[in-house]
Formats: structure tokens, C-alpha cells, sequence
DNA sequence: ATAAGCAATGCAAACGTTTGCATAAAAGAT
DNA sequence: ATCTTTTATGCAAACGTTTGCATTGCTTAT
């Protein structure tokens, strides 16, 4: 491509005699600019189809409106649904939005990291991924000011940034409660990775659960999933099936893992809900389109997104550093279909998880 | 926020009392530089954390290295997949992704054109929305040098920018040939909007096979969806259902008008693939978990993404204006699933659509 | 008639980098 | 001891915009 020159303030400048700083005043329509000037400017930045460069305001004013944004894989269907969330937030306020995948790998986090501090964002919002324990590339940023970071989903146990997450314990809790009352005498857990906080949660929220019922979670009913497809819930489905206590309900850590898991029930010939029921975590889109149904914890992908993006438009416009305690938590709820529905009394409904 | 000022290659040259195109050509690794002072920038640089500031140079070298991506919604499987391929092809070459969804409004795809525009990026990936007929806010970008444009998907009949397309037309002459070869004697099409090339091609392979085959397309079996939700597929597949002729097979112009159509199909009693055969297109993820298996035109989002980011980077490192002919054309594939396969002897197998 | 006030515009600096050219000092050649 | 070469560094311009502070030419009040 031959290094095309758009034309600039000087260009209209030059084509009239006057000065650059008359055009951008009669452009931004300054009060002190006389009528006839005004138009002149407007006419001739409308016949050569003058575009303002946004790279040399953001090099003036010090800021390039842009956010930046870090999610593991944008084929995901609650990650599209935030990435969503977040460019609508950002859009209506100016504000454009630059995206990194980090595929799920610490180095190429890191990267993206180093990338979107280069481009001088304004703020970057981060999920983090599945590899990442550390977390000093976003903490320890530049060292003197620091540029405003928000957090979503995965999220560092103790960071001073603020932080979106949805109410994990509260959701696996429900979920986990839900199968109870359905009948469940021995409900498995398909765990995710330890090292991320919002597998424990949920492995917490399941104990809990358990607890509240009086009784005794099991190890042997709780198997980890290092990585969340369907091959892996296939697998530890199986060794559940295997083992001398059959459960007759599971909780899985995602949708996908609960998918495989259903293929392997299935293919043992056993019936789900009634031989097996089965709850999955997220709802994805797929989930509503099974047979039977799953249900599934709802996470709240788009609205997630926009809390996130409001957040660091309010941080970054805020005058004092502010300092974040406590994140903010969104409610999850349950999304009851026919995979953990054994009873016929209970209508197909949504509970809250949120309280 | 207080404004972060983040430090420069000016600071560090005070701090050393050298200039700054020295600093700058010790961290740059010019030859010419004595290695003791080479030796002391880098240890100031790192002891400050130095971040180089992409936008100065934004400014001086005319070249932003980032790309715009304009899309009707990010919350799409094919989207999501081709958002991912460019990232990594973007990636991979130093560019960096803005990403603006039109949220298949036309006036929405303007802005954001303007807004990508004004931001300097180096090359516009774009696939137009469903309102969009008309194309000059893309195709008269500024007159004198546009910036280089690369369309996708749904592209305009008429331009001189390169065009990422699939291939459509033998997708679905190969998904309709399928039907007639299961046996269906009435195959119905569920369209998309007229006036979208890609339903237009769609159609036309439909009633290609049709020909093929001997038979005359009928117009009472072909229903138009503008949009594509399963509602819309679910009205127009009942439609069709309380007609004299009920058709024995649908090929439907996408994968939730053609889950709509199964759930119209099953709560009307009938059997699929029995009764009727279900065929969709752009085989979402979800597809591969329905009951039964759907089957469908696969389209190679992520490859397709990679294709068109090549594309663009040749685009704009290429010195002549390039003349761009024909659109690449991606070949799409036939996956066979449960929905549409009658006839038990045939396996489950993949026919490619491309030869 | 002169000072004061106002309206319209121009000047120049600043944002952070790179880079061709000039300069300075030191080393080598005669 | 002088001239040339080499080596290391500095100067200044350029990229496109905005904006505080002049500057100019008028009009209005005294």
C-alpha cells in the first residue's frame, strides 16, 4: 500500500492562509471564530473529507480513550457474552475497546499485558487465565502510577483493583441444595482446576451445601477436571460410574464438563434425571437445547461485562485513588431443566441464588 | 484518577544529563553507542520500568499496527471464531485488534467505521450487517488513499476490496443434494433475508440441486426468516407443517432457524429424521449436542478469520495498489448427524463441499 | 482625540519518539 | 605537529492537535 497521507488541520490551513490553530477552533465550533471563517473551514474539511487524528490527540491530552481487555479464549460463549457486555458500556461512552487473548497461557498474559501498557490504554479489564497463580504482571504494573485494572470471574485472592465476580459459593450452594431436595443421596462434584478461585468456590459452595443437609462430603465423589471438555467430564464421569458408590446426581464445574458427563451416563445406559440428575455451571447457550434440558447456574456474561466497563470508567475518571475492599459480587441463578428434574411437583423455574 | 504521568526517554536522559536520541538509540541497540552509556540507559530504564509509548510513535511513523474489525455481533459461534482467528494471525504479526459490533444496524456499522477511522487503524476487516445494502460509508472512505478494507462474510456485490467468502452456493446445493439422496421428495428452505448475498447464494444452491435432480423448486416450500432466532424458525416450520404439501426435509438457512424447525417438527408429533429430514448451516457448537444430531454446512470461522487477516496485512505492506478480481472462497463442508441420515447404511461421514 | 474594550486571529509550546546531519573528541596516519 | 578518520553524542525537525497568551484592527465610552 503506498503510504496514503490523510489530510490535516494544517492542509485546510494552508489551502485558506490562515492559521492551524484558527482551523481547529472554527472545527470544534469556538465561539470567538467569525461566522464566514467558520464556514469556509467546514466547507473545505468537508470537500477533502477531513478525518481528525485521534493518534495525536490521545499524544496531547495523555489519554487514548481505549480500554484494553484480556479474556483467555473469545470462543466461549460466556466471554463473548462479557466482550459484549463491555463494548456496549464502552461504545456509548467514547471509549474503544482493544482485545488479547491469552488462550489460557501465563506467557502470552503477560504479553498482552505488556502490549496494551505499550498502547497506552486508558485501563485494562482481566480475566486471568487457567495457568496464572502470580499475579505481579498486572499488580506491580508501572511501579510510580499505576494504570487503573479491573478484574472479572478469575480474579487475584488479594489485589487492591477492584473486582467483578458472580456469586460462586451462593450458586454451587443452590445448585448442590437443589439436587438434595430432588433426592440425591450421593451427589459427586466434577472440580475444576484448585489453583482458580472460582473452582474452590464452587467446590466450597458444595460442601457447604452438603454440610447444611448434615451430611459428610466424600473425596471419592469428587473428581478434578484440569480442563473443561467434554473428553475430561467423559472421562471422570466414568471413573465416578465405576467406583462401588454409583451417585445418582452430579454437579460439574461448566456446562461442557457436564455434557460429557451426561454422554457417559447415558452411554452406561442409565437415565438422567431419574437414574442420574445432572446440574452444570454457566448455562451456556447449548445447555437450553439438550435433551434433556441442563440445568445450569446462570452467569450473568453481558451484565458482568458492563459492571466491569462502568467500573473502570468510574475509576479511571475518578480524581482520588480509590482504594477497593470487597468486590462486587453479582447474583447467579438457577436454571432448573430436565436433567435434575425428578419431580413432577416442581415446576421448571428459577431460583434466586443471589440472597 | 490522578494523571498518571507515565516516564519517558526525556526523563531518563536528565537523569544520565545525556540527550534523548541517545537514550533512545541505546535501547534501540544502535551500534554507535558506547556500551558503557548502553550499560547505564538500561539500568535507568529498568529501574524506572520503562514502558515505550506506542502512541508517539503512532504519530511519527504514520502506522498504528492495529486493525479495526467491525461485526454484527460478537456473540455469534462463527463471530466468536473468527474474532479468534484474526486475534491470532493479528497477534502473531505485532498488530493489535480494535473491535466495534454493529449489532447488525447500519447506523451503528457508520459509527463505527468513523470511529475506526479517526483511530489511525491500519486496515478494516469488516462483515456487514443485515441492514446493510448500500456501501459507501466503507468503499468511499477517504477519497484520496483509503485505508485498506478486507471484507468477510457477508460482502458487498460490487467492490474492489478482497472478499472472504465461503462457499455458500455449494454448501447448500450439497446439503439439499443430501436430502434428495435420503430420500426426501418435498424439501423445504427456510431463507434468510433477500437481501443478504449469503442467503441469496444459499437459496440458489438450493434450487441448483433441486434442478440437478430434476425437479422444479417450488415457491410455496420456501419461506424467508429475516431474522434468525428459533422462534422465527419455529413459526415458519408450522407454516409450512398446515400446508397441503408437508415437506419431508428442511434445509435451513441457519442452525437456530433449523433448531426452531426440529422443536416445531417434534411437538407436531413427527419424527427426525423419519418424517422429516433437518439440515442447518454454519454447524454451531451446539449442534454436534442436539437430539438428534443436527446436521450441518460447516463454515471455517477461525480459519476464515486467519485468511482475512493475512489478507489484510499483504494488503497493507503490499506498494502497488493491488487489484483484487475475485473473492477468496473458503469451501465449506457437509457434517451429517442424526437429523438428516435415513438411510443406515450410510455413516456418519463428512462430504466435502468445496471440489 | 485618546483610552479602554472587544472580536478575530496568529504564535508557539507541548505531547514522546526517531533519525539525518552536525559536532566534538580522540585516535590514527603522514 | 598537522590532517584525516573514527567514534560517540547532540541538535532539531517531524508527526497532528490544542490552547494560553499575544497581537491586530475595530468599536465604544469618556
Amino acid at each position: 500500500m503506498s503510504k496514503r497521507r490523510s489530510i490535516t488541520i494544517i492542509d485546510i490551513a494552508k489551502e485558506l492562509g490562515i492559521a492551524p490553530s484558527t482551523v481547529s477552533r472554527a472545527l470544534s465550533g469556538h465561539s470567538k471564530i467569525s461566522p464566514e471563517t467558520r464556514d469556509k473551514v467546514m466547507a473545505v474539511a468537508k470537500k477533502w473529507n477531513y478525518v481528525p487524528n485521534k493518534i495525536a490527540l490521545s499524544l496531547k491530552n495523555q489519554e487514548t480513550r481505549t480500554l484494553g481487555l484480556i479474556i483467555p479464549e473469545i470462543v466461549h460463549y460466556f466471554f463473548s457474552n462479557v466482550i459484549s457486555g463491555i463494548e456496549e458500556v464502552a461504545n456509548k461512552n467514547g471509549y474503544s475497546l482493544l482485545i488479547c487473548q491469552s488462550g489460557e497461557s501465563l506467557e502470552r498474559e503477560i504479553k498482552a499485558v505488556s502490549t496494551l501498557v505499550r498502547q497506552r490504554v486508558d485501563g485494562l479489564i482481566i480475566c486471568c487465565s487457567r495457568e496464572t497463580e502470580e499475579f505481579d504482571h498486572v499488580e506491580k504494573l508501572p511501579e510510580n502510577k499505576g494504570v487503573p485494572v479491573v478484574y472479572f470471574d478469575r480474579v487475584p485472592p488479594n489485589s487492591k483493583h477492584p473486582k467483578i465476580i458472580v456469586d460462586d459459593l451462593m450458586g454451587a450452594k443452590q445448585a448442590t441444595a437443589h439436587l438434595i431436595e430432588q433426592g440425591c443421596k450421593n451427589i459427586a462434584h466434577l472440580a475444576g482446576p484448585e489453583n482458580l478461585l472460582i473452582s474452590r468456590n464452587r467446590l466450597s459452595g458444595y460442601r457447604l451445601a452438603l454440610q447444611n443437609a448434615g451430611r459428610q462430603p466424600k473425596t471419592e465423589l469428587i473428581k478434578y477436571c484440569k480442563e473443561g471438555t467434554t473428553e475430561v467430564g467423559f472421562a471422570k464421569m466414568n471413573e465416578l460410574l465405576n467406583q462401588e458408590v454409583i451417585p445418582d446426581g452430579v454437579f460439574a464445574n461448566n456446562d461442557i464438563i457436564a455434557l460429557g458427563a451426561m454422554m457417559a451416563i447415558k452411554k452406561k445406559g442409565l437415565k438422567i434425571p431419574e437414574d442420574v440428575a445432572v446440574i452444570g455451571y454457566s448455562n451456556w447457550q447449548l445447555s437450553e437445547f439438550m435433551e434433556p434440558g441442563l440445568s445450569s447456574v446462570n452467569q450473568p456474561g453481558a451484565e458482568m461485562g458492563e459492571q466491569a466497563c462502568q467500573c473502570i470508567l468510574n475509576y479511571i475518571e475518578s480524581d482520588e485513588p480509590v482504594e477497593f475492599f470487597s468486590p462486587i459480587i453479582l447474583p447467579s441463578s438457577l436454571v432448573i431443566r430436565g436433567s435434575s428434574l425428578r419431580k413432577r411437583s416442581a415446576q421448571i423455574k428459577v431460583l434466586n441464588a443471589g440472597g
